[in-house]
RNA sequence: GCCGGGAUGGCGGAAUUGGUAGACGCGCCGGACUCAAAAUCCGGUGCUGGUAACAGUGUGAGGGUUCGAGUCCCUCUCCCGGCACCA
């Protein structure tokens, strides 16, 4: 290693000033475009990435801790020899720049890319080691084009089709609502009832790569179980039956069949009424001379779309009067609506079995359909239960009624007897045979809905013909932009009023027609962005070549959040891109392009305390955790909390995810501005492992501080002591000194070095806070080393030059400025990303004497010092004649020795 | 409602995956320094009893497996994330 001075005596300043080194380390980074990335290397590659903000505002602690964990690994890899790039973009596109051009009077853009120009000057202060020339701003023509022009490829290849679909309508405001801005039924605005409306919408067929998203998850080795857990449940593949129920000519006059799906077809014999959804034909046919119908069909068009309001409402259903025959025993069925079978799922209509589904049979108990047990508990299971009460019972919802492990066929004719998989074969079988039915394989999963009634969002690129029909724009004719200067009423999209956008000519045929005033999803351009980053400035095509060196991300960093959604449709886009051949040619295809993230990082939330107090009307006066001052008793629990300005308790709420509505948030740039970047980032890191929700504490934030501090202070009392030990040309070699270390010296350097073992392990598995508690653990030990009588003056200086050395390194990826400032100061070197991660003394750790403990029937009774290399016999002796166990075993002898090698031994009596 | 997580001192968390529960930090208590305060440094700190040695007890609740359970199994409670138009 070489040393960046050759003066022995170091000058550097006393006090620790994070704003001064702060600059100028991040001046210095600049200049030598540390974080540049080279798109060829030698070195292998890692490409890691943070899930990019939506411009919202400002920066909040989510962000921070986002961006933190991301730079810790960034840097990490970078010093162990990685070729690293990190970029960082806008996720420009979305409600709440519509939200915040109603309540200002602000266009959009214009709100949106001010936020932008703040939000990127706060990145920066952190220290990030982000290459800004390969920024993307998702609401800007350059990057929107591609996602017009990959639209249109797929539309042209049927990826994309049209159909009608519901959406939450504010009959007021007369405006298509979000799921979000539909509360207890109503509009968040006008406080209007929401009624479901079907308007024609654009869908992409992700199910289509139904099945290779969910046999790729097993690829995923990178990634938490728990999302691809997630994942694989909401793809939800199922086998089961389609099943035809023939229509009943008398009631309904036609011919035809009602067809329903069943994942459970050796339940069919139990099939005691079909339920079809308010918008099935059968229900419209029923209601055209029935206006009780008619007018429970309109019921449910009241309410929104959102999945969970649908599980938990009540469930409610009329009957039709229409019969349907049951395909097997030719019993005729009668039809209801019912408010929980939605038309857009699957076909509309589902067959009821009121004993073996816990929904139907809630359903028959109120309205009194009859329920027909079909299913039983098999004979071993009865044998084995057979003093239960576990005979089958209309009173109540029993677990066992729904389930079909061993369970048998009864009341079901010739299928008695049979268990679930032969009543399912032989069922599936005799239905196919007669034409009413075969077995299919379904997923949960739906097609994709892009359209949105909106205006900030990327423009839908397709126009619409009277003549030609739905023509998407050609290449020449793209971006189709978006126009910035609008007006937003809250009333409908503002495109579909401005002529100037919507009237154009059709490509084909040249007449006049109208493009197409919807946009799309804002997950669409958070689909494809990893991928824009590796080709800045491609002006030729969505990615470049160099798309093949860079992808696939090597780590992606984000909230858990997007554990479904997100990241299964950017695993849809990856798999689209791939197919269009913008990864090269189909040939050259490989494995790792098949998925666009190799490792998953989950953040969890930040959260912080809330306060507040009983204004008006009992109106919770939310007060900011800054204003609150705590008050705790002798043992410092809190009794109390005041608000500072006026002395006057308020009420101590919970602790929740930091919000504007509930003003518990804190701002990290008051954070930053007092204490330093690298006092957050340390803070940040060390309060909880990246995964676990992260609660904030400003007492916290000190602590992070004042370690800092010590370290500067350290540094500073010992600069010229590490000058000289590493300046003097006739210095022996370190291992010379380490050989000659004292006792107490050889202590100091193994804790050391067990601390930075037991580091390097944990950042391989991301648990980056416990990496933190082992750089103070250093610093302690470096302390400690100072107050000892110490013989030899080399000695000593081997040990803190080592140990220093070794920390600020350690701590480099989590407080990027102190220590590159120190490690320039010190004469380590100029750049400490280019020093080498630091590695393990095994000789060190290697201990003559051992500690083990002792135990009688698995309790500590003492502890022991032996030889490490002790054996049992020795080992057992020396148990069995420690004080505490001969007291406990009282002359008798012990039933049993466990003997655990370089751990316990535990005497069992 | 369904799917996925979580619960350990006054607080944030640790425990190398079945082997000393509470590392590290915050807070609190005591001490040093100071005319004093702040800052800093040193020591203590799960709970109960005891001057103490020590004993008992303790990882959301209840059961189980094991020589030994925060960790594995079963049942339950509460909290959080997602549920397809918040991002």
């Amino acid at each position: 290693m070489s040393t960046g001075r050759t003066n022995a005596e170091i000058k550097m300043h006393q006090d620790y000033k994070p704003k001064n080194i702060e600059a100028v380390a991040q001046q210095y980074w600049n200049e030598k475009l540390t974080f540049r990335a080279e798109d060829q290397s030698e070195k292998p590659k890692y490409y890691c990435l943070s899930m990019f903000p939506y411009p919202s505002g400002k920066l909040h602690m989510g962000h921070v801790r986002n961006y933190t964990i991301g730079d810790v690994l960034l840097r990490y890899h970078r010093m162990k020899g990685f070729n690293v790039m990190q970029p960082m973009g806008w996720d420009a596109f979305g409600l709440p720049a519509e939200n915040a051009a109603l309540a200002n009077n602000v266009p959009p853009a214009a709100w949106t890319y001010s936020n932008i120009d703040v939000m990127r000057t706060q990145l920066q202060s952190l220290g990030l080691g982000v290459d800004w020339s390969r920024e993307v701003t998702t609401c800007k023509p350059d990057y929107y084009r591609w996602e017009q022009w990959l639209f249109t490829r797929l539309f042209q290849k049927g990826m994309i089709y049209k159909k009608t679909s519901s959406v939450n309508w504010d009959p007021v405001d007369h405006t298509v609502l979000a799921n979000e801005q539909v509360i207890d039924g109503r509009g968040w605005r006008s406080g209007a009832l929401v009624e479901k409306r079907d308007i024609p919408m654009y869908f992409m067929r992700i199910t289509q790569y139904a099945e290779e998203l969910l046999a790729d998850l097993d690829q995923l080795e990178g990634w938490p179980e728990q999302v691809k857990t997630m994942q694989r449940n909401w793809i939800g593949k199922s086998h089961g039956c389609e099943v035809y129920f023939p229509y009943d000519a008398a009631s309904i006059g036609t011919a035809g069949v009602l067809k329903v799906y069943t994942t459970r077809p050796d339940t069919l014999m139990g099939a005691t009424y079909v339920a079809v959804a308010a918008e099935h034909p059968l229900a419209t046919q029923a209601a055209a001379s029935n206006p009780a119908l008619a007018e429970f069909i309109a019921e449910c068009k009241h309410g929104g779309t959102a999945e969970a309001d649908m599980a938990t409402m009540e469930k409610k259903g009329t009957n039709t009067g229409l019969f349907v025959t049951h395909p097997l025993n030719g019993e005729q069925l009668p039809v209801w609506i019912a408010n929980y079978v939605l038309m857009g799922y699957g076909e509309g209509a589902v067959m009821a079995v009121p004993a073996h589904d816990e929904r139907d049979f809630e359903f028959a108990k109120k309205y009194n359909l009859p329920i027909k047990q079909v299913i039983e508990r098999d004979e071993i299971d009865a044998i084995k239960t057979a003093s239960l009460d576990n005979k089958f019972t209309a009173d109540h919802w029993q677990e066992w009624y729904g389930e079909k492990e061993l369970r048998i066929c009864i009341n079901s004719g010739k299928y008695d007897g049979l268990n679930f998989q032969q009543a399912f074969d032989t069922i599936s079988a005799d239905l196919q045979a007669k034409d009413l039915g075969q077995k299919r394989t379904q997923f949960r999963l739906r097609d994709w809905g892009i359209s949105r009634q909106r205006y900030w969002g990327c423009p839908i690129p397709i126009i619409h013909c009277a003549l030609c029909g739905d023509v998407p724009v050609p290449d020449e004719q793209l971006p189709v932009i978006l126009p910035e200067q609008v007006t937003i009423t809250g009333a409908g999209s503002p495109l579909a009023k401005m002529p100037e956008f919507y009237e154009t000519t059709c490509p084909q045929c040249g007449g006049a027609a109208k493009r197409e005033t919807d946009t799309m999803d804002t997950f669409v351009e958070s689909s494809w962005y990893y991928a824009r980053y590796t080709s800045p400035g491609c002006s030729t095509g969505l990615v470049d070549e160099r798309a093949r060196y860079w992808l696939p991300v090597d780590q992606y960093v984000g909230g858990i959040e997007h554990a479904i959604l997100h990241l299964l449709y950017a695993r849809f886009f990856n798999k689209l891109m791939r197919d269009e051949g913008l990864f090269g040619e189909q040939t050259l295809r490989q494995k790792s392009v098949n998925e666009p993230f190799t490792n998953l990082l989950t953040q969890g939330m930040v959260i912080a305390p809330t306060f507040f107090r009983e204004g008006a009307a009992g109106k919770k006066l939310w007060i900011n955790p800054a204003e609150v001052d705590i008050e705790t008793d002798s043992r410092g629990r809190p009794v109390g909390a005041k608000l500072r300005a006026d002395g006057q308790p308020v009420v101590i709420g919970g602790t929740e995810k930091m919000s504007k509505s509930k003003n518990n948030g804190v701002d990290p740039q008051i954070i930053i501005d007092q204490y330093g970047a690298d006092t957050a980032r340390f803070f940040i890191i060390f309060a909880a492992p990246p995964e676990q929700t992260l609660e904030w504490s400003d007492a916290g934030v000190e602590g992070a501080f004042r370690f800092l501090r010590r370290i500067w202070n350290f540094a500073y009392s010992n600069k010229n002591e590490i000058g000289i030990y590493r300046n003097n040309s006739n210095q022996k070699s370190d291992e010379y000194y380490l050989k000659a270390l004292s006792n107490d010296q050889r202590d100091v350097y193994r804790e050391m070095h067990v601390a930075l073992k037991q580091a390097n392990f944990d950042l391989q598995r991301l648990q980056f806070n416990t990496v933190a508690s082992a750089c103070m653990k250093i610093l302690k030990a470096l302390e400690q080393q100072m107050v000892l009588v110490t013989s030899g003056m080399n000695t000593k200086a081997v040990v803190i030059t080592n140990g220093f050395s070794i920390l600020l390194r350690l701590l480099s990826p989590i407080a990027p400025h102190i220590t590159q400032t120190l490690w320039q100061e010190l004469g380590y070197g100029d750049d400490i990303l280019s020093a080498p991660w630091p590695e393990v003394d095994e000789a060190a750790l290697i201990q003559d004497e051992i500690e083990l403990i002792i135990q009688v029937n698995g309790k500590l009774r003492g502890k022991l010092r032996v030889a490490k290399d002790a054996d049992h016999a020795t080992l057992e002796q020396l148990a069995l004649t420690h004080p505490s166990v001969e007291k406990l075993l009282a002359g008798q002898a012990a039933k049993k020795i466990i003997v655990v090698p370089g751990r316990l031994i535990n005497v069992v009596i």
